[in-house]
Formats: C-alpha cells, sequence, structure tokens
DNA sequence: ATGTAAATTAGATTAACATCTAATTAGATG
DNA sequence: CATCTAATTAGATGTTAATCTAATTTACAT
C-alpha cells in the first residue's frame, strides 16, 4: 500500500462529523436524512461527508425504495488499521542492530576520552575490535597509506601507535605490501563472535 | 477511549509530511535536521509537526550532545489502530439482531399485501408467530378492548377475525376476562423456537 | 406521464493549517 | 562567560475544506 492512500484514508478518518458517522453506521444501515437528523447537520453537508468517505471506500450504499441505505464497509477499515500498524512496526532485524548499536555507543564511551583519545586498548576482543573499528572510521577506502602518514594518523588517538597499527593488520582490517598501508573492504574484517 | 482524541490522532496522520516522517522514524530516531535534510523542508516546518506528532504522544525525543533525537513511540501506535478496528466492528449480538430483523421482514413481505392486508395465515407455527405479533403493533399496551372492537380492528387484515383471534390468546399475546381482551406483556409471549 | 421525497451539486463563507522567513531560545562545550 | 549549533517561536501567506442555502437531479410511486 503506497502511502498517499493512507494519507488520504487518515484525512478522511480525522473528522469528527465522518467518525461520528462510521460510529452509527457501525450499529446497522442509515439512510441520509436520518444521518441528518442525529448529527443536526444538512442533508448536503452529509453528502459531501459520505462522498469523502465513499472515495476510500469506507462506506457503500443500497436503494431500498425511495431513499439510500448507507452501510459501513467493515474489512476496509480493518485493513487501514493494520496497514498503520505494519508503517510503524519495526522489524527484528533493526530492533537487533538498534541493541548492537547501543552496545558499541557504550563501549566507544567507556573506552575514549571526551577529546577523543583512546585512554587503553582494551583486553577483550570483542571491546577491542569496536574500539579498533572507532579509530578506522576516520582513514579514507582505496588510499594508500605510507607507514609514516599511518602512524601519525594513529597517534591522534594513542601514543602506542606500533601496537595499534600491528592491531589493525592482524585483525584483517587493512593489509601490508611494501610497507605501504591500504583498508580490506569491510567484508574482509574481522567480525565479532 | 473518546472520539475526540481518535479524531485529534488520525487528523494528526492523515498528513504526508506527518506520515513520512513516521515511516522514516520506524527506521530508528533522527535528528530534527535530518528529518528536514531528507524531506527538502525547513526545521522550523519540522518543529511544527513534530510538535503536533508529540501531542498525540506519536514519538518522544531523547537529547545527545547537543542533538535531539525523535523517536517513534510503536505502542500508541498500535493503540489508535487497534481503536479504530473496535470502532468500525459491530459485535455479534448486533449482527444476529441484524439478521433476525431481515427475516422477519421476508416473512412479512410474503403473507402481507402491498396495502397491508394478510393473504393467508401460515401453516409453520414460526412464520404464523410473526405474522401475528405484526398484526398486534396496531395494538396499545394497557388498553381494555371489547370483543367487536377487537374483530374490527383483525378485520382490517383479514376477514377470519376470530380465529386469528384466538391465535392471539392460544400464543399468549393476549388474556380475555368476561369477553374483554387485554395485551399481555411481552415477557409472556409465545416464544420462537 | 407526473408528482414527490431523497440525494446531490453549485457557490459562498469562514476557519484551519502547512509552509516559509526571520528572530529567539536552549543547551553543550570550550 | 562566550560561542556555536540545533530547536523553537512568531508572524505572514496561500490553500484546503467544513458548512450552509438554494437550485437541480434521481428514481420510485401514483
Amino acid at each position: 500500500m503506497q502511502l498517499n492512500r493512507l494519507v488520504i484514508f487518515y484525512k478522511t478518518i480525522g473528522d469528527p462529523t465522518r467518525l461520528r458517522i462510521i460510529k452509527m453506521l457501525s450499529d446497522g444501515p442509515l439512510h441520509g436524512q436520518a444521518i441528518a437528523g442525529k448529527l443536526g447537520l444538512t442533508p448536503a453537508t452529509i453528502t459531501h461527508h459520505l462522498k469523502k468517505l465513499r472515495d476510500v471506500n469506507a462506506v457503500y450504499e443500497r436503494r431500498s425504495g425511495n431513499t439510500i441505505y448507507f452501510y459501513l464497509n467493515e474489512t476496509v477499515i480493518q485493513h487501514y488499521a493494520k496497514a498503520l500498524m505494519n508503517l510503524a512496526e519495526q522489524d527484528e532485524v533493526k530492533k537487533d542492530m538498534k541493541d548492537v548499536m547501543a552496545e558499541r555507543q557504550k563501549v566507544i564511551e567507556n573506552f575514549f576520552t571526551s577529546d577523543g583519545r583512546l585512554k587503553n586498548i582494551p583486553a577483550q576482543r570483542k571491546k577491542k575490535l569496536i574500539v579498533l573499528e572507532h579509530m578506522l572510521k576516520g582513514l579514507q577506502k582505496g588510499k594508500k597509506y605510507e607507514e609514516k602518514e599511518l602512524n601519525e594518523y594513529i597517534k591522534k588517538f594513542h601514543d602506542d601507535y606500533a601496537t595499534i597499527r600491528r592491531e589493525f593488520i592482524i585483525n584483517n582490517y587493512m593489509y601490508r605490501e611494501n610497507s605501504i598501508y591500504e583498508l580490506n573492504p569491510e567484508e574482509m574484517w574481522a567480525k565479532i563472535e
């Protein structure tokens, strides 16, 4: 269901008169004059609202003698109610993702100072990888780094650049060829767990 | 839940910009500028819409550093979606009632002419009771009828007033004392099935 | 065919509201 | 305390739409 249909439906429903009509029709069909009478409005006004309700298939009509009875189309309304539920529902994958991101954030806050320096290298592998990946974010994909240049970059985070540079290689985040360093594509990285 | 809350909620939802915001937030929280950027609108406009979404509790916010992240409140939305379903749902009792009334109507159309005369007395008990009750509608509760007066009334429907008058008594719709007739209270009437 | 009761349409009025620009506030961070 | 960024408020503008009255159409009933 495209968004626009939902908008039109809920805009239609989001009106006191029309919602009252829906409620009344859920007790059984009524003809126009009866609706006008109960709501204290003109038949013309009722026609106006019924047109909108018909436009979104919320009601249908059936003639009996000289007067037209309007029926509520329950099915259609259930349908739109479900569509709204689905729209607001974030699937499980996304929920998991949110948890993961929250955990990473906490680790990063624990191991980096407020000005962005690494306090120390975590002993726990999982946390260590999070910290390493955080530092890697400042490097460009595809760019080739001289060893000296890479050291300078790492020193912004921590003095022991040698250890950290080694960790980058060990964990497959980067590869080295003739003392030239480059980021590996993400699908080659060390995975947590 | 009173109708007015529903109206306000659906009116809020029934706007293209706000529905798009909801959809975006269902992928995870965002801050105001991000929303404005993605929708190509001014931050002021986003504030306007977020205010309305907050008014109905569709979103809540959490500050992180200098920027405020807006979260979708899934629960509330599910809640209103269900309220809509309930509103449109006519309960089983009413549905049964409708069926019963439709059946009675059919019987009456079959056994009475268009000018309201009884063609003949149904043989089937169920249908006979429906027909009798239809004729009883013209009598007043609590009023005492002379036998002659009652006969005249019945003759408007059918010439064989004697049989019909007897049926009124047999089926407990009326009682007789010294040739004076009166309607019984409805809870004493013959019941179908 | 003609009349009648209900429904619809047309047009006018008024209120609500989505959006913008410009000015202001709130809060974090140095 | 000073500054910066994000969010909000204020006010203006144009559009949408809810409602009415009056005129017209529809289609059943006589």
